[in-house]
DNA sequence: GTTGAAAGGTTATTACG
DNA sequence: CGTAATAACCTTTCAAC
């Protein structure tokens, strides 16, 4: 874990909401120079603080309306059925994100389908002609209130 | 919803990923001219499709290590109640993430922790202080599987 | 409407103090 | 770290499709 001193958490809380702000923008705001904000960053990057800079895109905008949230539970928690399952899930595209979690399920599961039929195809697939999956609970969502990766900057602790 | 062409899906595709490949290296991947692709891009800024370009800050280089998975449950599903806990929510550093859903819980939310205790203070003050709230259940992430934004682009029916 | 190429302005990047 | 030089890139213009 990288130490990192009160600008390059500005500089990370900045590039968090809007990574195409220019070196000279950012140094205006943290109140550094535009070669010392790219040089933080640079090294951010290096560290792996910074994992990757991406673009969001409006699922809604590509025919993907529809949200899901659904809780996994496999029949036996065996290392080699776990893997199996992140392996599924990491190569399939329309799973935007999955946990593995202690608790009442195993994983967790967000992804987007283009209407419900769509995700029916998908439960069967995955789920129901997969044996290791004894049950399943999913959630619509109504409402993406916040939806994000950006991780807190202030050194509070909470 | 804008109607995408082949070379919007790729561009999409490839800037989801990385968006700090330059119009040259689009162009060449995608078989356009990078004025072309900048064009495009610009387009798909100002029409929404892309809704922001964001740096990814892995949570434990910056001390947030622990990542929970919570399910809300509120007392009455009454408006005003619902976007006071909404607003909270969005205006809440530590949550990454909160969906509105319908199923056997209200919300379902991702945040990050520095630690056990913090997590602890953070549901005393939003859960148990909260009297709207009515239950809730802690996932804690042991495997973060496959975690991004990133919606699929191809144009199959899935 | 679109494209590609060439112009100029801006920004990123490196070298040096 | 900052300043300054260079290199790379973005952005617009324009002719052509």
């Amino acid at each position: 874990m990288a130490d990192l001193d009160a600008f390059d958490r500005k500089l990370l809380a900045l590039v968090q909401e809007n990574a195409r702000l220019t070196a000279e923008q950012l140094g205006e705001r943290v109140g550094l120079s535009a070669s010392a904000c790219h040089r933080r960053l640079r090294r951010l990057r290096e560290a792996g603080v910074i994992e990757a800079e991406i673009a969001v895109v409006a699922p809604e905008t590509v025919g993907r309306s529809l949200t899901m949230i659904v809780e996994v539970s496999l029949e036996r928690e065996h290392p080699h059925i776990i893997d199996a399952f992140k392996r599924s899930m990491r190569a399939t595209p329309e799973v935007m994100q999955c946990y593995y979690v202690t608790g009442d399920a195993d994983f967790i599961i967000i992804l987007t389908a283009r209407d419900m039929k769509s995700y029916e195809r998908f439960t069967q697939r995955f789920f129901f002609d997969n044996p290791q999956v004894r049950k399943f609970r999913t959630f619509v969502v109504m409402d993406r209130t916040k939806v994000g990766l950006g991780v807190p900057m202030d050194d509070r602790d909470d």
